[in-house]
DNA sequence: GATGCGCTGTGATTATATTCACAGTAACTC
DNA sequence: GAGTTACTGTGAATATAATCACAGCGCATC
């Protein structure tokens, strides 16, 4: 949990909304939008006004008490706050069907990610270009990583041996993974983890389907 | 909120939870495991022992006081709760990168999901057949979904119009939506949509490199 | 420059989630 | 069959998150 200065936290749930808030702003913003109030902007984002004003609040005053919430000054504040207002490196591990949806999608990009590197373990792979990036064999981490100098790592690879290869980027100065591989894996030291797991949220879908509007759960 | 029969609410972060007790139960189930304490399924899933008893409790006990949690059983028993322990059709719009990889990956039906159908836009598309199933054009949806019985969509398409397709898929008995475009879209009433956005799972771990381990958070 | 309007930021309150801690008990020992 | 151990399930306590509701203010209007 991070604090502010002044010994405010700002927790994760906060942050998360963040992403929401940032997103709609830069659609108010492609559409001339200049300013906002915060049942406005709580109405796109499906959020209370009381909840997005104090999530705001949590890093800084910036609304402008009667023209709302400057829409661009806002989406750049967000932005310093992720630290993707410069693009960063990030390497991706496993060159898949997933991996090079990965490769191809522009949403990276847009937000401030930059797929470096890419790693596989596939000979065939190795040495083959995909979307400008070309493909190192995992034997050669160590070697490759630091050219780019990237923090963060996508893991879609295969599953096996997959804590041993987390443990590896560990002391390859990777501090953030996001995973793809539908297991579970456990951070080293100082090293933060988010799980991608499309088949989870089917799964809580699935439950809302069944027990969502009807309010009584029979086992 | 679903309800039990006595009136207990078993609340979503609960639900989500079992994702992932579900996840290493399947990996015990592989290794031979035949039953496991609540403090070594906690371990192993990275949450206190307590709440994983709680969430367990939540919908039924099953926990054996002196062997612990019976790991078949109580894989069967989640399942159940999801409404997995069939396979369940589900359809795809979008044959982009993204839509083909989810294609072909494997992790769906070993869940429970079978992307039954696939709807494009594009005319290129059409007819052509991604990992045995053929591709509709998306003018096609009402004549073409009923024949699959499926009451799930995964979006997996381009930004334009998103939410009059998301109304479209409402009308047709789509009843959940995982959300793959970083856009914000509305659920129509009694429609479930889960957003799945990589952008922002790496937005929170830049945020976390940045103030994740340092106490101190400077705007 | 006085008045009114409607906004933000936030203390106080309520709701929700998690943890603590222990009563109750099946299995195992002697 | 009495004693010991170590587990589960859960009421009580705590921590965290969301909402309410309002003071205080900038701007528009007259």
């Amino acid at each position: 949990m991070a604090r502010e200065k002044s010994g405010k936290k700002i927790s994760l749930q906060t942050v998360e909304r963040m992403s929401l808030y940032r997103k709609v702003l830069e659609d108010l913003h492609r559409d001339g939008v200049a300013n906002v109030y915060s049942h406005q902007l709580a109405e796109l984002v499906r959020v209370s006004p009381a909840q997005l004003r104090r999530d705001l609040a949590s890093f800084g005053s910036f609304g402008n008490i009667s023209k709302g919430y400057p829409v661009y000054q806002l989406i750049l504040t967000i932005s310093r706050l992720f630290g993707t207002d410069t693009l960063q490196n990030v390497a991706l591990i496993g060159a898949g069907n997933l991996g090079r949806a990965l490769l191809f999608y522009r949403g990276f990009e847009e937000r401030g990610f930059h797929i470096a590197v890419v790693f596989d373990i596939d000979a065939e792979k190795i040495g083959r270009v995909f979307a400008g990036r070309r493909c190192h064999h995992i034997q050669d981490l160590e070697a490759v990583l630091p050219d780019f100098g990237v923090a963060m790592a996508i893991l879609a690879c295969g599953a096996q041996n997959l804590q041993s290869l987390v443990d590896r980027l560990g002391r390859a100065g990777i501090r953030s993974i996001l995973n793809f591989v539908p297991r579970q894996i456990h951070a080293v030291a100082g090293m933060n983890v988010e799980n991608v797991d499309f088949s989870a949220k089917m799964e809580k879908l699935s439950f809302l389907n069944r027990y969502g509007t009807a309010l009584e759960f029979e086992i």
